[in-house]
DNA sequence: CGGCGGTCCTGTCAGC
DNA sequence: TGCTGACAGGACCGCC
């Protein structure tokens, strides 16, 4: 699945062909994703004209000038497309098919129904049990030294697990999490309330750069992910540890080890991270 | 409360 | 070729 960069490229990817557009029909099938997808609601929507598209962690919202809100998120396998070709044949796991007045269609396609569709007031999005919780965006003013060393002190967890703790920071993922620690030298394994000042420093501009850098490139490509336009982003080239498994550390040479921590995969060079 | 394992689901790939 | 098991980008729940 897609994580921070991949969900900000597929936002800006569906903003510049939404807005503005009318919705004349909504086609939703009736599945549970991690919670039942609101049919009856979704079916409302008709008529409702887009007027902006935001993002919150890896959450998309299309908010509508009737004051509703559609939430989307993609989960682990989930892709959001669109189609211009005025008659869109439906495809495997295509759970929401929408189409607008202008004859693009938007597409959520979810195999494995990790993700999320919903429907609120947009007003009261904030206040949703999944979203009320949330940790601070990368980028914004409120995440920085004294918040997240604050954070980390607290807790005894791998700085890994840490760093995809949707509490303390929302956006980055199992892939990203592997790449900021080998920017920063930081091993997987240190427990978050063992970093030093100047860790914490290191490990806040690499995970600001990895992330900037991934959303330059469209996001990365591994399996489901695509852009809307369905073609695939590009940051998967410039992975240093993820997937590199006994292949050479790009600085040291040694190789990459693999491990798994609360069931998710880590990469890292056990000489260049300690 | 924090940490960790189990779980939701389908698709793909390696190995026999 | 076909089966089986491991594994995959996320997040919630329940148990200690």
């Amino acid at each position: 699945m897609p994580e921070l960069p991949e969900v900000e490229t597929v936002k800006i990817g569906i903003t510049e062909h939404l807005l503005g557009s009318i919705i004349s029909e909504v086609r939703a099938e009736r599945v549970m994703l991690r919670k039942p997808m609101p049919v009856e609601n979704l079916i409302t929507l008709v008529g409702s004209k887009v007027i902006s598209i935001s993002r919150r962690a890896k959450y998309i919202f299309i908010n509508f000038d009737s004051s509703l809100s559609l939430i989307i998120h993609l989960g682990m396998s989930g892709a959001l497309l669109l189609d211009k070709s005025a008659t869109y044949l439906p495809k495997k796991h295509d759970h929401l098919v929408i189409n607008f007045d202008n004859s693009i269609c938007l597409i959520y396609n979810d195999p494995r129904r990790f993700g999320l569709v919903d429907l609120c007031k947009t007003d009261e999005c904030s206040g949703l049990s999944y979203l009320a919780a949330l940790g601070p965006e990368p980028f914004a003013k409120n995440f920085n030294f004294a918040y997240f060393q604050d954070m980390l002190k607290k807790r005894s967890l791998p700085i890994k697990l840490a760093l995809m703790d949707n509490k303390i920071l929302v956006g980055v993922g199992n892939i990203y999490a592997n790449e900021i620690l080998y920017e920063a030298g930081i091993s997987p394994l240190r427990s978050a309330n063992s970093l030093k000042a100047e860790e914490i420093e290191k490990l806040i501009l690499n995970i600001q750069a990895v992330l900037s850098k991934a959303i330059k490139a469209g996001g990365s490509t591994l399996k489901d992910y695509k852009k809307a336009d369905g073609t695939f982003g590009g940051f998967q080239e410039g992975f240093h540890v993820y997937g590199r498994k006994g292949l050479s550390c790009f600085r040291c040479s040694s190789q990459v080890t693999h491990i798994s921590q609360s069931r998710r995969s880590t990469y890292f060079c056990s000489t260049c991270q300690t």
